[in-house]
DNA sequence: ACGACAAATTGGTAATACCATCTGTCCGCC
DNA sequence: GGCGGACAGATGGTATTACCAATTTGTCGT
């Protein structure tokens, strides 16, 4: 029984992403920067538009683009060559919120903690920054998601682990689908508030478990609150 | 607390994709049957061909399906309208292992703790007999993988989250890859053989703290291994 | 200076045609 | 009668073209 390696009879799509990551790397495109309209990569990579479309809509499932339409397709996520691309699926009830939750909760302590160990001065503050933000905000115009948002993927960044965040950015995307943001729950951000903070006090003076535990504290409130 | 479904703008890949799913699972397809021509599903569909194609090469990128030119597409794993899909990109460097623990430890640590909380009394005796085998297979034949990995699935079992585990098991198979399980070092089974007894002590007598404490000492010993 | 409207840009979808590959069948040869 | 190869059909892969819908941008009028 000998073993025949398969012609490797890459596919046109296959070979443009390929081309397209080097493209990116080369171009030193960064998160959030806009790529060449489709049209225009279709017409410099010599191939169709539809045939193009299929290597994006690719990429779009594994989370590396977000086209907008009638702005462009935007960059979500670094990509590069030799980059290998893990695939998770599991089955997910209409109800599990709560699961959804307890998953977010064990990556989000243990990014806290790792941010504790590592986080950078310059990362400390930028962090502190976040979190007077948050306050000045709530204190002015109330609840703000996209702040939260920004100071939650600070505190990823600090752990200085992609790979945390990129299960974190899937399990938040789920989460967004089919729960809407606390808006006006007065309550609620006036009690995870100082907890923000918290979090931070204790990254900044490099406590781990405690860092650990301010986030743990922070959850129980927002599972308290879900539970009605 | 109201759980309000977003008003997605849903394109129509995703709707086929949906519809996709559901087809699949109302004719009972199993994995490796062979689905109708991309024409004839188009038809049906009531859209045309390259969008389909654009829903298909989705669920490829996911690797839900193989298209094989000439003959067809088929199932490569079962797809169900509920599933989640979660993606890791890995970067191939030395230090991913690390990365990769780091996140296992996040999700074991989280789940020790549910199951502190959680575990039936079947359930402990069930985790307590793993342990038992566990110990005197070490003292008798050594060191055993299959055992090892039996008492953490057992640990995710009785956290009542399916998610994690589903996660898990995704992380597991990434460490197995690039990751000969250190057998035959007989100091590493040594150290880590009391943190399993320790671990699942604290589960029983229902310390979600304590757990994770627990997890979190014989990951030290993993990492502090792995350095060499 | 500002706001509303219109044109240009961009992603989303459709219809159609042709090519490359595979599969199964049928015919002819041995 | 059995076996092998050529042919035809089915199927995925790609290209072309056109139009629609949403967004952005620029311009014109107030």
């Amino acid at each position: 029984m000998t073993i025949i390696p398969r012609v490797v009879t890459q596919t046109k799509s296959e070979a443009i992403i390929e081309i397209l990551a080097q493209f990116v790397s080369d171009s030193r495109l960064q998160v959030n920067d806009r790529l060449p309209a489709e049209r225009d990569l279709a017409a410099s990579l010599g191939v169709s538009r539809p045939v193009l479309r299929e290597a994006l809509k690719q990429l779009e499932a594994l989370g590396v683009i977000e086209p907008r339409p009638g702005s462009g397709t935007y960059l979500r996520s670094p990509l590069s060559p030799n980059d290998l691309h893990l695939v998770m699926r599991v089955e997910m009830e209409r109800e599990s919120l709560m699961k959804l939750l307890e998953l977010r909760r064990a990556l989000e302590s243990e990014a806290a903690a790792l941010a504790a160990l590592r986080a950078t001065p310059e990362g400390i503050r930028e962090l502190e920054a976040l979190v007077d933000i948050l306050e000045t905000e709530f204190h002015t115009k109330g609840d703000n998601p996209q702040s939260d948002k920004a100071f939650h993927v600070a505190l990823f960044h600090l752990s200085d682990n992609r790979l945390l965040w990129d299960v974190m950015r899937s399990v938040w995307d789920q989460i967004e689908k089919f729960w809407d943001y606390p808006l006006g729950k007065q309550d609620f951000a006036k009690r995870t508030l100082p907890l923000h903070r918290a979090t931070f006090e204790r990254i900044r003076a490099g406590d781990p478990n405690g860092a650990r535990a301010a986030v743990h504290a922070m959850f129980a409130i927002v599972e308290e609150d879900l539970r009605e």
